[in-house]
DNA sequence: TCCTTTTGGTTAATCGTTTTACCGATTTGA
DNA sequence: TCAAATCGGTAAAACGATTAACCAAAAGGA
C-alpha cells in the first residue's frame, strides 16, 4: 500500500498542508514538527506523487523528442544530447520515433500535449508542419531541430548550417580541381537537403561551373540505396569524378557499390559523406566527412526550449557550423 | 484557455459524467446527446487532460527504459525495439540514461516510481540490483534486459544467451587450429561478460586446453580503449594467434591498434568482434562477428513487461541465441 | 393495474497534491 | 496599553478527470 502525504500527516498529528509546506519550503514550520516530519518522510522512504502534483500546478517537469527515425545514427546522437541536458536540469524525457510517418507524427503531438507535457523537440518527417500553429499558438512551446520550415511560425529551431555544409564540401574539391560533382542524397522536400543543394550551387558559381540537376541522385537512405544510387548515377554519368553522398549509411552502400564496379576511391572518385560514425576512420579508404555535431545540436536544442518555455515570444534560428574531417577518401592527403 | 470537459458539458447541456461516458463508451447515452457531445469534442479538438485521468484510474499508460549508455549503437538499437512496441501498445516511453553511474540509477527508478509509470525496463549500470527488491516486492514491475544478476528477485530478464555467445565465438576460433585466443571486454563483474567468459572456458575444455587469465584483458569500452587494451595484451602474450573483442567500439580500436603493430588479420591475428555496425562488412578486413539481435531483446522485453504488469507472478528469463556472422577478419572465408 | 426492471442520466466522492484564505496567539511598535 | 503586524498552522478549494451510487421515468411482466 502506498504511504501518501495523508498518512504522514496523520502520524505526525498535523494536516496535510503542513507536510507540504515542509516538503517544498513554502511556509516556515517549528523545527520540531519540521524533525518529526522529516523522519516519517525518510522512515517510509516518501516521495510525493507527481501525477497529483503535476495536475494541480499544470506543469509536468518533462519534455518530449519526436523524431522521424530512431535508428538513424545522427538522430541518435540528438537523442544523447538532449538526454544528457534535461536531466541535468531535472527534466524526463518521452521518445517517440514517427518512422517517418507525417501523420503518426499529428497524432502523436496531439497526445503528447494533453498529457500536459512541458514541451517538444520535434525532429520533423516532412516539412508540412502547419498544423504545429494550432498548438504554438495556445503557447505550448515547440522547438524544430534538424529540419525546419518557414510555415513553423513562431517556432524557434536549431541545425546544422546546412547551406555552409553543402558549400564546405562542394568547395572542398573544386578546390582540388574537381568539375564533375555527383551528389547523392536520401530525402527530398527537406531542408537539410534543400539548403545543402543550395550551398553545393553556390560553390559551383563561384567557379563558374553549371549546375547540371541530373548529377543529383535521389535513392533511399540505406546501405543498400545508397549502392543502387551509386549504379543509377554512374551509368548515367561516366564522367564524374566526386561524389558528396549526404548520409552515412548511403556513404557506406556507396563504397561498397563502387568496389564492385572496380573503382578506386580515391583515384578514380573522390568523396566527400556527410555526418560521422565511429568506423569512418578504418573503413577503406578512411572517409572525408563533413560532420554536423548532432549531441550538441541535441543539447542546444533543450536550451532553446527552455528558454520558449520561460519566454513564449522567445523565437530564434540557431545554426550550428559543420567543420570538414579530411580523411583519404577525397584524394587530398 | 484549454477547453476541459466540463466546458463541454455546459455547452451540451448535460453532465459531466455524460461525456466522460460517451467518450468512454461506459454506459449508453441516447444517440441525440451522443452526437451533441461528439460535435463538440470536434469542434474545440477537445483531448481529456490525461494527467487527471491517470491520477484518478492510478495507471499512466507510460512505461521507461532506464539504459546505462545511451551511445553504445547496441542500447541504441534496444531502445529502438522498445519504443517500436511500446508504440504499437499505445503506451509512452520515458528514456533515461544513468551514464554507468549506479547511485544516479536508483534515484532514477525511485523518481520513476513516484511518476506512476506503469512499469520499467532496466538496462543496469552494475550488478548490484538488491534495491530494487523494495520496488518489486510491492508489484511495481521492472524487467532487466541484458545485464542481469540473481540478487533482483522476482524480475523477469532479457538477454542474449551470452553463455553461448562466448562459446560459439570461442568453438569457432578453436575450430579452426588456434589454440592461444585472448579476450577484450569492456566492462567487468556483470553478467554480460562473465557469462562470456563462462562459455569460452568450457569451449576450451571441450578441447582439453588450460584457461590462462592473462589472455583476459580489461579496457574503455570505447575506440581508444580497445586500442590500449590490444597494446597491453598483445605485449604480455606476443603468442596469441586469435583475439574476441566483446565491444564493436573496442573491436575498431583494436583493427586500427593491430594496424600500427603492422600485424595482419587474419593472417597474423584472427579476429572476432561483437554486435553489429553498419560498417562491419566494409571494413578493412571485414569483421567476423558475432552478433545478438538487440532490437529483438528490446521488443521483448517490452511484451515481458507487459506480462509482468498483468500478472505480479511473471517471471522468467529469456535469452536470446547469437549467431556468428563469419567474414574475413577469422582467417576461415 | 401494480410491481419490478431497465434505461438514461446525474450527484458526489475520489485520486494526491498545492495553495489561498483565514485564524488565533504572540510579538512588535508607538 | 492597545492596535497592528507577524507567526505557525489549518481548512478547504482547486486541478480535471472517472466511477459508484442513486434516481426518476419508462418499459415490461403477471
Amino acid at each position: 500500500m502506498k504511504v501518501t502525504m495523508k498518512d504522514i500527516a496523520k502520524e505526525a498529528q498535523v494536516s496535510i498542508a503542513t507536510v507540504s509546506h515542509v516538503i517544498n519550503g513554502t511556509k516556515h514550520i517549528t523545527e520540531n514538527k519540521q524533525k518529526k516530519i522529516m523522519n516519517l518522510i525518510q522512515k517510509y522512504n516518501y516521495i510525493p506523487n507527481s501525477t497529483a502534483k503535476n495536475l494541480r500546478q499544470k506543469t509536468t517537469k518533462t519534455a518530449a523528442m519526436v523524431v522521424s527515425s530512431l535508428p538513424d545514427s545522427f538522430v541518435t546522437e540528438m537523442v544523447y544530447g538532449v538526454e544528457e541536458r534535461a536531466r541535468e536540469m531535472g527534466y524526463n524525457l518521452l521518445l517517440v520515433n514517427t518512422n517517418e510517418v507525417k501523420d503518426y507524427e499529428e497524432e502523436t503531438i496531439s497526445v503528447l500535449h494533453s498529457r500536459m507535457i512541458d514541451g517538444i523537440i520535434l525532429s520533423p518527417a516532412s516539412s508540412d508542419l502547419e498544423y504545429l500553429n494550432k498548438y504554438t499558438s495556445e503557447d505550448f512551446p515547440v522547438v524544430l531541430v534538424n529540419r525546419y520550415t518557414d510555415l513553423a511560425k513562431n517556432t524557434p529551431k536549431v541545425t546544422g548550417d546546412n547551406f555552409q555544409t553543402g558549400y564546405d564540401a562542394a568547395f572542398h574539391l573544386l578546390k582540388h580541381g574537381h568539375k564533375k560533382i555527383g551528389m547523392i542524397y536520401g530525402v527530398s522536400n527537406v531542408s537539410t537537403t534543400d539548403e545543402r543543394i543550395k550551398g553545393y550551387k553556390e560553390a559551383l558559381k563561384n567557379y563558374n561551373l553549371p549546375f547540371n540537376e541530373s548529377y543529383m541522385e535521389l535513392g533511399h537512405a540505406t546501405v543498400a540505396g545508397g549502392a543502387a544510387a551509386v549504379k543509377s548515377l554512374l551509368t548515367r554519368h561516366n564522367d564524374i569524378s566526386a561524389l558528396f553522398v549526404l548520409n552515412d549509411l548511403m556513404t557506406i552502400g556507396a563504397i561498397s557499390q563502387m568496389k564492385e564496379f572496380l573503382l578506386k576511391i580515391p583515384e578514380d572518385i573522390a568523396l566527400i559523406g556527410f555526418g560521422d560514425f565511429a568506423s569512418a576512420s578504418i573503413v577503406d579508404p578512411p572517409i572525408t566527412n563533413i560532420v554536423q555535431p548532432p549531441a550538441t545540436i541535441g543539447k542546444t536544442a533543450f536550451d532553446v526550449l527552455l528558454s520558449k518555455i520561460h519566454n513564449p515570444n522567445y523565437k530564434k534560428h540557431i545554426e550550428l557550423p559543420p567543420s570538414l574531417i579530411v580523411r583519404k577518401s577525397c584524394g587530398c592527403v
